[in-house]
DNA sequence: CTGTTAGCGCTTTCAC
DNA sequence: GTGAAAGCGCTAACAG
């Protein structure tokens, strides 16, 4: 079978010829910024335009003009609500600016995002915004900053989306003081006994909340033994063998699980239901992020707010925003204890 | 403050000065397909690009060669998890092609979606993949058709996700006769009086899901009374709103409601639950599409499963198989009726 | 195999 | 105000 014959797309050349003026002229007719042009042939130009269907090649724009209206997106799963979340309001916001929008997904893998981070730069977006947990491993994460820094260093911005540390712009979650919030009302709900399920052992993310929780607690005299502690992945499902684990050990004392996030708590509450537990009769669930499901579970879940279209947004802005040059802007997102049934006073 | 200085990315020229070869030379080692350039050179050209962080600008290389490397992806709402679900099979697919995907976002709305389509062409993608409903708003729908049109005159490829008709390939899902096997399913199970909760009536997979499911119930000699038969958004608002709704009008003698996707469903759930009836105690209800959390509800959603991500996937492939040239190629995905506690035996 | 040289589609001085 | 022409960074003939 033949290649289909393609007509190729209508360049500004056949634009120009179409109107009978220069090209010089179709162009700051249909993109110049200064009204400069004659109104006669700005419209001969714009009906030749539509007449051939003509739309303007945004690479070659962005060759001439050195620059790109693109914003490149790394998230660690796009299927899952929290960075779906994150990546509506990024999108939302970018448009709006006029800016696209190029997603690529690491499977959280650091490896991956390493490469991906790598790829992205030959977009030269003008941002990249990096999502998902930061790792402490400190081999990938170097690479990952000598990566960024050239990027920056060629003008490009970057926004970090979590906890800060990082020699970037970044919009940052207060996952430990949020934690240690709901651990206050936990406690002041009336538990007394906690189990935790928690994400790699790698995951600043994981590790502050676990931390902010456990301080939490301490602050009322409370600390979680260390064999109700278990690690799992930073998934659903990852939350669903978590807590059957847990339950493998024995949770007759405990009267609330806290997961360090919201999908994993989502996974316990399934998990516990399987093995005919109630919750919250026989024990209890609390969860961090507050994804929309959090509230069409049941018992409906008891989290940490944090308003994640708003964190895309904000990235966006932060990015775009002339402090931002610096590369090591700090915006701060309040979370929020949500007391829900999950978690009732006792 | 001054704008900081910020040095040019590396070009290949400056590579190739740095490595003391030719233009040609330094662009054959580092992309040329063909490997007829002499180790030794090959060498010095590596290294020198990785001595000045070299990366290769992508607008410059796609204007060069006159393709792209990118996806556009559409979708209504990432946030909503059957696009999001998509969209990680899409992305997935993609990358495994080294393809970049971008993401644009109509929100529901056709004219957006027109706008995004015209804008996107900018892009010069290989593919366009568009998911989310057609609407029958026949004007509209021209338009798109036209651009879309204009698109794959000039080499693009177009994929539609969802149900077929138009003069593009598309991943069709068989949303009739899911909801159809649905409906027999559920006369199975016992249940008699229906309600069912629907989406826009432009939107044609929320017709084809309420048409099927009628039309199985069609098979026992079962209607659904039109005054049982509600409108609203296909959110999960949508459906908590359609369900208080239904509320208002008495439910008495309806024992299940069928949401035309599952989020609705989920929405619907909450409605009931908040207004103390119990499902399926009190009313049963099934939903459409087998998001993740359909699981995870409780009680957990009876559904008609889309393998979603495995849409996404197909719909990469599509667009790259060769018999997709012709433009109109459908690939179809099973679906399968999924019963779960939602909707128990009576 | 390697280097020279034309473009690719568009923007942007720089003259007129 | 308008047009001619010089690039932007890269690839791909085309000669050596």
């Amino acid at each position: 079978m033949p290649a289909l014959p393609h007509a190729a797309p209508a360049t500004l050349h056949d634009v120009a010829r179409e109107a009978g003026v220069s090209l010089a002229t179709a162009s700051r007719s249909l993109n110049g910024s200064a009204r400069k042009v004659n109104d006669d042939y700005r419209q001969r130009v714009l009906a030749a335009a539509a007449r051939l269907n003509y739309s303007p090649n945004f690479s070659a724009q962005a060759i001439a003009k050195g620059s790109t209206s693109t914003v490149a997106l790394v998230v660690s799963d796009i299927a899952d609500p929290y960075f779906s979340s994150i990546a509506a309001g990024v999108i939302r916001a970018a448009e709006a600016e006029g800016l696209i929008v190029t997603m690529a997904v690491t499977e959280r893998n650091p490896e991956r995002e390493l490469e991906l981070v790598r790829a992205l730069r030959g977009q030269r977006p003008r941002v990249m915004i990096l999502t998902g947990s930061r790792s402490v491993d400190s081999e990938h994460q170097a690479a990952l900053i000598t990566e960024l820094t050239a990027f920056t260093a060629t003008g490009g911005r970057v926004v970090l989306i979590s906890q800060e540390g990082l020699p970037f712009n970044t919009v940052v979650v207060d996952n430990y003081l949020g934690a240690r919030a709901l651990a206050n009302a936990l406690v002041a709900q009336g538990y007394r006994t906690f189990a935790a399920l928690t994400g790699a052992e790698t995951l600043v993310t994981s590790r502050d909340r676990l931390a902010g929780f456990a301080d939490g607690l301490a602050e009322h005299g409370i600390a979680i033994h260390p064999d109700r502690v278990v690690r799992g992945e930073f998934t659903r499902d990852g939350g669903f063998a978590a807590a059957t684990e847990l339950l493998a050990t024995g949770l007759e004392q405990v009267d609330l699980v806290f997961a360090v996030n919201d999908v994993m708590a989502i996974g316990a509450m399934s998990a516990l239901r399987e093995a005919g537990i109630d919750v919250p009769g026989d024990i209890a669930v609390a969860g961090f992020d507050d994804i929309d499901t959090a509230r069409d579970v049941t018992p409906a879940l008891t989290t940490v707010n944090i308003p994640l279209t708003d964190v895309g947004r904000q990235a966006v802005a932060l990015a775009l925003s002339d402090t931002a040059r610096t590369g090591d802007e700090a915006v701060r997102v309040a979370t929020r204890v949500i007391l829900r049934a999950s978690s009732p006073a006792r």
